[in-house]
DNA sequence: TGCATTGTTGGTAAAAATACCAACAAACCA
DNA sequence: TGGTTTGTTGGTATTTTTACCAACAATGCA
């Protein structure tokens, strides 16, 4: 069995994937690293915001940052983060799929 | 790109996982169904507590619970969800490392 | 039926997360 | 050097999450 102090340290690294927003920046720099002002430019928010998004990530070890000329380079640093997804989307399968039987059998 | 519908749908999966205590209830449920009184074992914490939690995690279609007799059975739903707990500890390797070079270099 | 046992729900207080504005720092360029 | 661009940090208001207590519902048992 997993300790508290082990769940408390997986729970930050999730947690920082756990907003919309984030996962979207996540899913942007799957492919390549971004610049500040391209994941900016994705989101009708704040800069500021946009960049205390970009420090949980980085604080959580998710993605890095370095300085690039005028830009802000971020890229991710664990791109198995994203092999995740997948099994959010079978979730997100099972609830459709649970939901259909209910409403056939109600 | 992902649209900001299902970046808001896969948050809500997500978040449901991103408590240590939740995380733990999922652990514990990789091998085999519990009992809701198992895992309220487990914690120092008020049944309302973690009967609350094991809500969030239902909701989000993670674990799923049945009567039986006097006890109330909990069962894991997806349990493609540990399979990620591998990359997070990828993460927490790599942070570990990353720290290290820091250590070294300064 | 009367009484435990088991788990959920309602209410509330405290803590954490989020988004904005404003101010700031760093780098570039005119 | 003075101004512009780029991004971060500080402060604050709002929302969300969390944990507890108390009350309740459901089941089994004596």
């Amino acid at each position: 069995m997993i300790t508290i102090e082990e769940a408390e340290i997986r729970s930050k690294i999730i947690k920082a994937m756990a907003h919309p927003v984030r996962l979207m920046i996540i899913e942007c720099l799957k492919d390549s690293t971004r610049s500040f002002s391209e994941i900016f430019d994705l989101f009708a928010l704040d800069k500021s915001t946009v960049s205390k998004h970009l420090l949980v990530l980085k604080e959580a070890g998710i993605v890095s940052s370095k300085k690039s000329g005028t830009d802000m380079i971020y890229t991710l640093e664990v791109p198995c983060v994203t092999d995740f997804f997948g099994c959010v989307t079978a979730v997100i399968e099972n609830n459709v799929r649970r939901q259909q039987v209910c409403l056939c059998k109600r």
